[in-house]
RNA sequence: GCUCCCUUCGUCUAGUGGCCUAGGACGCCGCCCUCUCACGGCGUAAACAGGGGUUCGAGUCCCCUAGGGAGCGCCA
């Protein structure tokens, strides 16, 4: 039987860290055994769903190059199906019709709580015939009253649960409107899901849907619930502690290969490998390897890998992902050298995208100012090297480090100054500030003309 | 409150009864490299939540306690 695996979000917001991992465990289940992805949208919420956070989700999904091979299915479009499904279910007196008031819910509710016992339905409406039938109800399912549930999770292992303490679900609002345990059931069932991978606040709705999916005479798919992950503190994830969508990662300036590497080693593991291509994610994914316990965030370890996949992948597709950032900050890369040889000394020096924007600047823009340190450097002492170095790097007929290097050491022999010393104030004459990346590399790709003139700025800002 | 789930270095994890003197990675600290910053290399510190069992032997199995999480909606 071909695998078939499913991520069904709702759209009432971004799509958050969490979903995207739950997510690519699905998606790399599915490809790990030829098998099919199918992206399904739960939009039964009116009240919170929206258009925007469909094209959120969808947008982040693509980034991540998580594709799906069936869907995306919106739910809202299968609204005759439930209600068919429903009418299966009353008519076959799997279901009934609820006439209580929320109001005496609520009432139920709190004496529940009062007696310190779980708060369930009491089933008043599954035995007794209504008194007014004109008045709104709502279709609850019969959940069986003895027995437990039991069921093999793919991840947690064996978990069973007493159909005492379930009680019986609304499958339809007042409004004729399917809920999710309800639709989430016959999805699955209508899609042929053979595995649900899902987050773990799932697992307390996974015996009733498994009782209702029995109602209809199905077999439920296997489980797995992938654990939850946490915040940098080991809290529950937040809007507040950043780990909101994945594409404010994106703007951050981090790559999808670095977030898919990141978060696949998240409850997940092969041994001590820590770097996974998508290839390598799909060849040894293994759900039942993937851990039980929650898992907290750590930005150091995504900034490692960023800097890795920047550092290692091809220049010229990490030039595109870099390009917007670059455009933040007006910088148009036909002022300048090559933007792939700037990549290849700044990836090494920066842990996003971002980061590497900011320090391509020298590169491309006019020193407009200096950095403190930059300052210290440009003084009265250091006009000698800096005038001498410049008078060299002028006659020379070939701009490379190599020959630059050679210019400086000579410099620095002549002078008897240590090759840092003449090295830095060249340094903050040319980029602003007192760090770069090795300063003949640093001159070679700002270019013989514009590091002439640069000098010769900041002399004359000395003197 | 009730039900379910979880618990190895700061963090992510390896570990499936003897291979564990508990391994790797990020981070931290130190050393080397070095024109700055990095990268890279080498190295140090750092954990089985606690208590009972089972067993010749327990990080690994069972129980209890503690701590954490989730669910208990006419939300998904």
């Amino acid at each position: 039987m071909q695998v078939r695996t499913r991520f069904a979000p709702s759209p009432t917001g971004y799509l958050h860290i969490g979903g995207v991992r739950t997510a690519l465990f699905s998606w790399a289940y599915a490809k790990r055994y030829g098998g099919k992805f199918i992206l399904r949208i739960e939009d039964t919420d009116l009240e919170r769903s929206n258009a925007e956070s469909v094209q959120t989700i969808l947008g982040g999904m693509k980034w991540l190059n998580l594709d799906w091979d069936e869907g995306p299915f919106y739910q809202m479009e299968r609204m005759e199906r439930y209600k068919q499904v429903i009418q299966q279910l009353l008519d076959e007196d799997k279901a009934y019709k609820c006439y209580c008031s929320k109001d005496r819910l609520q009432d139920l509710r709190e004496k529940q709580m009062e007696q310190k016992i779980k708060p369930k339905y009491d089933g008043l409406c599954r035995t007794k015939d209504p008194k007014d039938p004109n008045r709104p109800y709502v279709i609850r399912f019969k959940n069986p009253q003895e027995g437990e549930v039991v069921f093999q999770d793919a991840v947690q292992g064996e978990i069973r649960i007493k159909n005492s303490e379930l009680d019986d679900l609304i499958i339809a609002r007042s409004d004729g409107t399917p809920t999710y345990n309800f639709t989430v059931v016959v999805d699955d069932m209508d899609m042929r899901m053979t595995h649900v991978i899902r987050g773990a606040d799932h697992i307390n709705n996974t015996p009733r849907q498994i009782n209702l999916l029995r109602a209809l005479g199905y077999e439920p798919p296997v489980y797995a619930h992938v654990p939850m992950i946490l915040d940098v503190d080991g809290r529950k994830l937040s809007k507040r502690h950043g780990a909101a969508s994945v594409l404010e990662y994106k703007d951050e300036g981090y790559l999808p290969e670095a977030v898919i590497n990141y978060l696949v080693r998240l409850g997940w593991s092969h041994g001590d490998q820590e770097i996974f291509s998508m290839d390598e994610i799909v060849e040894y994914f293994e759900i039942s390897r993937v851990n039980r316990a929650a898992a907290s965030l750590n930005p150091d370890k995504l900034n490692w890998l960023n800097q890795h996949y920047m550092k290692t992948l091809d220049p010229y597709y990490v030039a595109e992902a870099l390009l917007p950032h670059l455009e933040e900050l007006a910088i148009d890369v036909k002022n300048g050298p090559d933007i792939t040889k700037v990549i290849a000394v700044l990836a090494e020096r920066s842990h996003t995208l971002k980061e590497l924007a900011e320090k391509s600047s020298c590169f491309y823009k006019d020193i407009t100012e200096y950095s403190d340190k930059a300052k210290k450097q440009l003084v009265a002492k250091n006009v000698e090297p800096l005038a001498a170095v410049k008078e060299r790097l002028k006659s020379l007929t070939n701009w490379e480090k190599e020959s630059i290097h050679a210019v400086i050491v000579q410099v620095a022999e002549e002078l008897d100054m240590k090759l840092g010393k003449v090295a830095q104030p060249i340094r903050a004459a040319i980029t602003g500030d007192v760090v770069s990346p090795p300063i003949d590399i640093t001159l070679e790709l700002i270019g013989q003309k514009r590091s002439i003139d640069r000098i010769e700025q900041a002399l004359l800002k000395v003197m």
